[in-house]
DNA sequence: ACACAAAATATTGTATACAAAAAGTATATC
DNA sequence: GATATACTTTTTGTATACAATATTTTGTGT
């Protein structure tokens, strides 16, 4: 079996559409009108339905019955939420990584951190963003777990297409990507779990003000 | 809106065949023939489709293009990583329901416990497995973090599927969960962290161990 | 008996049709 | 102007049909 291997075009609705709330194109509480959104892709209603299915689950996109798929909103709630979790999940991915470093991973991560610099340089919020998110998926795809991959991903695009500010300063965030670099690079483990956790730490704690201030809220559809 | 929401028959199929996989009906590698399964469960091939798209993203199912659905074998690595992860959120679960523990929560734990307690008399092991995981899901439930709920759900599901055999002894696996029970109960937040985390180490080495006595073994469909 | 090719059958992926429900619009009443 | 009701249009959920692909069975040659 190979790396060549058919995709379906579920699969594809599916990669198609992620990009898009990745990078803004939907956004969030926008109604997906399966017609309109077909005939846009391409497409008969069931791949797009069978895209809709998959995005659900990994809480891109939320599937009200008898009235259609909306691109999630995050709730404050939830946003902490992610953040507690990736807390824990992503200096996980870091340390591994760490162990795992070799050239392709130097060379990627560079690659990753230099489209980073550039994004800042630019001052134009959405590369920013994809940059980060970049940077991220790449620690993770170079500690070789892809569950792992699987979850943060999904908790980077919806957490990214819920925040339009920034929770961070780009050029502390840029600081904060190249100190882990460093310490990937090294292979030092400990440093790398550290750093990451000091990476998250602050956008936690202002999303945990954010879900102070928010109360309760519900999110109609 | 409400409790009482419309559930389409793609949720009640997915729920269904996600109970089946969790109680073993039906076993990893099993092919999801859809013209027979939609036929058992009185539905069309349509929403059965929509629910392997559902259970593909939650890792309970493989969807192999042009060959069909399979129930998800997980390898030596997957299982690692899958308590690699655990071991990370499954105490962020413990922690944050010691935090919110109550009298409907205690009144839930003690419940799943007794069910333990006789599942694991009663010697019969897909009883205790269901057991088990309805002890983990009430604690995470107890919590109040829906995300990392459906995580450790789909992770437990899965991997209960693919564990014929227990990796702890029934009994102390029962009286662990007592501890833990009693630390919940005390609010004893660091404490509940640190049995959960004690709790899972050991099925966390033997999958370390499976792992590196199967090398890298690939599954085919 | 075994290997290979061809034919038959089963299964999957996708488009489309139809019914049910929701949303939008028009009209009547206070 | 606000609200209720009736009607129309749009959208969603689901079943079904059809083409493409995979799998199984059958036939033929050595």
């Amino acid at each position: 079996m190979s790396e060549s291997r058919f995709e379906d075009l579920a699969e594809q609705v599916y990669r198609t559409l992620r990009d898009m709330i990745l990078t803004g194109d939907l956004v969030p509480g926008q109604k997906l009108v399966q017609q309109a959104l077909s005939e846009r892709l391409g497409v008969s209603r069931t791949p797009l339905l069978a895209s809709f299915s998959k995005l659900e689950k990994e809480m891109l996109v939320e599937l009200v019955p008898r009235r259609g798929a909306f691109v999630k909103i995050l709730s404050a709630t939830e946003l902490l939420q992610l953040y507690e979790i990736r807390l824990r999940l992503e200096p996980l991915g870091a340390s591994e990584a760490a162990i795992r470093m070799d050239a392709a991973g130097e060379r990627l991560l560079n690659s990753v951190l230099e489209i980073h610099r550039e994004a800042v340089a630019s001052g134009i919020a959405a590369k920013v963003r994809l940059a980060d998110y970049r940077f991220h998926m790449a620690i993770v795809s170079i500690a070789h777990n892809p569950i792992l991959e699987r979850i943060l991903s999904s908790f980077a695009i919806v957490s990214k297409s819920n925040q339009s500010g920034l929770m961070k300063p780009a050029p502390k965030s840029l600081a904060e990507h190249e100190a882990l670099k460093a310490a990937l690079f090294a292979h030092d483990q400990a440093l790398a779990e550290k750093l990451m956790l000091e990476h998250l730490v602050e956008a936690r704690d202002a999303a945990a003000r954010l879900a102070e201030r928010a109360g309760t809220i519900r999110v109609e559809y």
